[in-house]
DNA sequence: ACGCGTAGCGCG
DNA sequence: AAAGCGCGCTACGCGT
């Protein structure tokens, strides 16, 4: 059953209250709605858990941070996410048609704010609305009825498909996925400001007055400047810089460290150094720890499938780029420890699963597939096999992993089909999808256009614009099936560590996750507990996605005391 | 003063 | 040895 949480009802003379309404397994309505007022809604909530309902959100983000923040014990098994399933119905080739899919595909392609085309738009508040609220949910979503006929439009745009098995599976996990994040986003990544600081301290000196550089940056800069007789010269300039070293005859066509890595000349060294503490300050800096280190948590904002291929993005913190050299901060809580697991070379993996490919199946049967892979084709070569195989997956044409290909061809020709094909379905314009059915973005009308070119100039441009689309959807199918396998990993994780819980306490909460690795905070006493269900949340996810197949998707999970101790 | 594109670098 | 995918963030530097 299915139950629908919404801030308004529309067109009736109703009291202002939290509508809920019972619907069956095809979205019909079981029951009339009922209002109750927002502070009773954890209390209602916990109460209509017990039959197990999947909770219907707009948006998961209005409503489950703050009944988080509301209520400790707030306890939701499964919801829909009906702004999210937008998101992945709009594009995916495999959603049976109706009315409803052909108003999703009406929505002009560069709005990347929402999905949600105009005619489906929720109606502008009314002025007279949004005082009861204040603190809580939003009281501009869909009205009740709206967000009832979309869900029902949605689970029969799912139903109906060819592929029903696999959208309603992709619905389930992006959809936890959502309730995932705002938990982590709630609970925090466990922090320790004093350590941040001493490693900034002892990297830059004491922490400068605003607007001015930490005494480290500032003495490179004076060496920079004597090393290059240039006494004004701001080293964060990269154009000041170019032509600083141009006239110390320094013939470089950018200031990228792996360019300037390839010269022998006094000012490298420190100009490096220079540029690693710039970033360290200016990224990751005290800056930072003010804006997002708060009661030893630091709390990053996560964007689900906020990236194309179904990954998640942040924003604010930058959490899915926090450096190695930073993460010495995160320590558990005492009587904590953190398990760290990330799932071993996921994406040649992935590939081997889509194209069923036995040889490459065989190359990771071991727990180092690259070494696998090294062993079959490369001379035994570790470092060139995994050249070769991020190449094949990257579309690489030219430098080591071009020349590679064919000979990756030739051992795999199953998985490298799978990924060439896919490649040639861009270039053509066209559409690929991930093994649960998210398909990636049409061209947009620009590129269509360009292809149209008749100059002899004009075409070479199209052809290598072509060419960029065909290694994203190259990409997209493989980084694309990567995310669900994590995203159920996932799932699987948090349905797990609540059933053994039971009424209990946690024995663990996720705390970090990033594309293919977790971290876990966990009680010291449960931590072999947790470890065993970090590893059967792994098999779950793969027996969820593939069935049985004979592919090993190992996870390496270590148990530490500092997030920089894992790996 | 602000918006926006670019360079550069962090992560997977 | 230095291309080939997906991102976010900062500072610079140009445009308005």
């Amino acid at each position: 059953m299915y139950i629908l949480v919404s801030a308004s009802a529309h067109g009736t003379a109703e009291p202002q209250g939290v509508h809920l309404q019972a619907l069956d397994d095809v979205g019909h309505p079981t029951a009339d709605a009922v209002v109750v007022p927002l502070a009773d809604l954890p209390r209602k909530i916990a109460k209509l858990e017990t039959k197990r309902p999947r909770w219907v959100f707009e948006n998961v983000r209005d409503w489950y941070p703050q009944l988080l923040a509301d209520a400790t014990d707030i306890d939701i098994e499964r919801c829909h996410d009906v702004t999210l399933i937008r998101g992945i119905l709009r594009f995916a080739t495999s959603a049976a048609p109706s009315p409803y899919i052909e108003v999703l595909h009406s929505a002009p392609l560069d709005d990347t704010e929402d999905a949600l085309p105009r005619q489906l738009q929720p109606p502008p508040p009314a002025p007279d609305q949004g005082t009861l609220f204040e603190s809580g949910p939003t009281t501009s979503g869909m009205p009740l009825e709206d967000l009832r006929d979309e869900l029902q439009a949605q689970l029969a745009a799912i139903a109906q498909s060819p592929q029903a098995h696999r959208l309603t599976l992709l619905t389930a996990a992006e959809s936890a996925g959502a309730l995932v994040a705002a938990e982590m986003e709630h609970f925090g990544m466990p922090w320790r400001e004093d350590v941040h600081n001493d490693i900034l301290t002892t990297a830059l000196g004491p922490r400068p007055r605003e607007g001015h550089r930490p005494p480290e940056l500032e003495r490179l800069a004076g060496e920079l400047r004597t090393t290059l007789k240039n006494p004004t010269l701001n080293p964060d300039s990269p154009q000041e810089l170019l032509r600083a070293l141009h006239r110390a005859g320094l013939e470089v066509k950018t200031t990228r460290q792996w360019e300037l890595e390839q010269h022998n000349h006094p000012v490298i060294a420190p100009l490096l150094q220079y540029k690693k503490l710039s970033r360290l300050v200016t990224a990751n800096g005290w800056t930072w720890l003010d804006a997002w280190v708060h009661d030893g948590r630091f709390h990053p904002e996560y964007v689900v499938g906020g990236v194309v291929t179904g990954r998640w993005a942040s924003r604010g913190g930058g959490a899915m780029q926090i450096p190695r050299v930073i993460r010495d901060a995160s320590r558990p809580d005492p009587g904590h420890r953190f398990i760290v697991a990330d799932a071993a070379q996921l994406e040649p993996r992935v590939l081997a699963a889509l194209a069923k490919d036995s040889a490459l199946a065989a190359a990771a049967r071991g727990r180092d597939l690259y070494q696998g892979i090294a062993d079959q084709g490369f001379g035994g070569d570790r470092s060139t096999a995994k050249i070769a195989m991020l190449g094949a997956m990257y579309g690489a044409t030219s430098g080591e992993a071009g020349r590679l290909m064919p000979q990756l061809t030739r051992t795999y020709p199953q998985a490298i089909a799978v990924v060439e094909h896919a490649a040639r379905e861009g270039e053509a314009g066209g559409v690929v999808s991930s093994h649960l059915g998210r398909s990636c973005p049409p061209p947009s009308p620009r590129w269509l256009q360009a292809q149209q070119s008749t100059t002899a100039d004009e075409q070479r441009r199209a052809e290598g614009v072509a060419r960029a689309r065909g290694r994203f959807t190259r990409n997209f199918v493989v980084q694309g099936t990567a995310a669900e396998w994590a995203l159920c990993w996932l799932a699987e994780l948090r349905r797990r560590l609540r059933t053994a819980a039971g009424p209990g306490p946690a024995l663990g909460k996720l705390v970090f996750f990033l594309h293919d690795e977790v971290v876990l905070h966990v009680r010291d006493e449960c931590v072999e507990e947790v470890e065993a269900i970090v590893q059967a949340s792994a098999a779950a996810a793969t027996h969820l996605l593939f069935g049985n197949i004979p592919i090993d998707f190992p996870v390496n999970a270590v148990v530490v005391d500092s997030y920089a101790d894992a790996k």
